[in-house]
DNA sequence: ACCTGAACACCGTTCAAGT
DNA sequence: ACCTGAACACCGTTCAAGT
């Protein structure tokens, strides 16, 4: 029955919402934020732009669109096994790297105009479950929660948009160094503070230093 | 001496990088973000859109100015009497309320191309000192500092980003209800938690549930 | 030195016309 | 039902020309 003549003159398969949402995740991931055209788009699911807006509604969508996708498989390793503490951090690394691999979707995480529940408060309910586990009392779990979340994409946010700074030339390490360089050369009446802990820049992991805030937030939430 | 004809055919004083930015934010803060255009500033300021660019270089230099304008009269007050917790609880108001006046600053402290030291440092240097007095050990300053700096941060800017959201329509609490309601339809399967809080936003109030998570982490950097 | 405003290249979005 | 691509209104930025 498959005798069908398909000849191979590379047809696409038709344009989907899924398509175009996939295709934006990859412009956004290499070209960067405003790179995201519609005609980029188009050219690289080759039609024309207005091709696009009949499958999504236009430019806002489909940014809330590529947002929800990369959270959503961000968010979706779940491992049941775990304590609340590990399991907490485990989530809150998966969004941190999310963020890092994703820069651009820090920024539209919080202008998302998300059909169901917003990828945020996904986020929110897995927090809020191993808050539960740990035992927080039931008047503090709002808190508890919303802390964690406000923490790890208040950081998830400032990093990647620092990764999307640094980026193109050197290395992870030689940008830090720069930075302690620079620190250390500030005003030392005005910035006594940040001239002295620049030197633990120098030996500063991203992801550590993130995962000791959450470590710090925790202590605070048992503490309690 | 002041027998200078001053005719009174509004003549504007001349045009100033200072002048300029006050107008990009005062534009800011009425059409919120993209309605920030050049030939709107120039209108404002009863000129061409061209005359703007000999005293900025461009968008992105007037939005970091416009942001680290308020960044610097938002961390401008300074009570030497306070002690460290309340300094900090205070600096953590001041940057919560501007992000709520400013809605826009959120998104571009990020991504700001700051001359000098960014506004980002600014606010983390303040928090340092106090962290400092504290009494906090030397090798955990800096994660104690970060982790309140990115708390606050996470916090305003997705606080202001609901902002923009909910303003035109109904108040605050009304706008809470909405949320608690929808909360309370979710799937109770995979929405057990936001469920369960969901009353909790009844009675929720931001610059309280603010606060608390800062207590909730000074207390995480006390106890260790 | 500073301002003017037309012009350029480019963008999101629309829509009549096609299949 | 779905795609095409020209057209519209608008944007950031440049620049020759003015004062």
């Amino acid at each position: 029955m498959a005798t069908r003549t398909r000849r191979s003159e590379r047809r696409q398969e038709p344009l989907s919402r899924e398509r175009i949402v996939a295709a934006a995740v990859e412009i956004l991931d290499t070209v960067d934020e405003g790179g995201l055209t519609f005609r980029a788009l188009a050219e690289r699911l080759s039609t024309g732009p207005g091709a696009i807006y009949w499958h999504v509604t236009g430019k806002a969508e489909l940014l809330a669109a590529a947002t929800d996708a990369v959270v959503t498989t961000a968010i979706s390793a779940d491992d049941a096994d775990a304590t609340p503490q590990d399991a907490i951090r485990a989530l809150a690394l998966g969004v941190f790297d999310a963020f890092d691999a994703h820069p651009w979707v820090g920024a539209n995480l919080a202008r998302t105009p998300s059909p169901s529940p917003s990828p945020k408060l996904r986020i929110f309910e897995r927090i809020g479950r191993q808050v539960q586990a740990l035992g927080v009392p039931e008047a503090t779990l709002f808190t508890a929660a919303s802390t964690l979340l406000n923490y790890i994409l208040g950081v998830a946010g400032q990093n990647a948009a620092n990764t999307r700074k640094a980026r193109p030339g050197a290395n992870r390490t030689e940008f830090l160094d720069a930075t302690a360089a620079a620190w250390e050369e500030l005003d030392p009446g005005r910035y006594a503070f940040t001239r002295d802990v620049a030197g633990q820049l120098r030996e500063h992991d991203d992801r550590e230093e993130f995962l000791a805030g959450i470590d710090l937030i925790l202590g605070g939430i048992t503490a309690g």
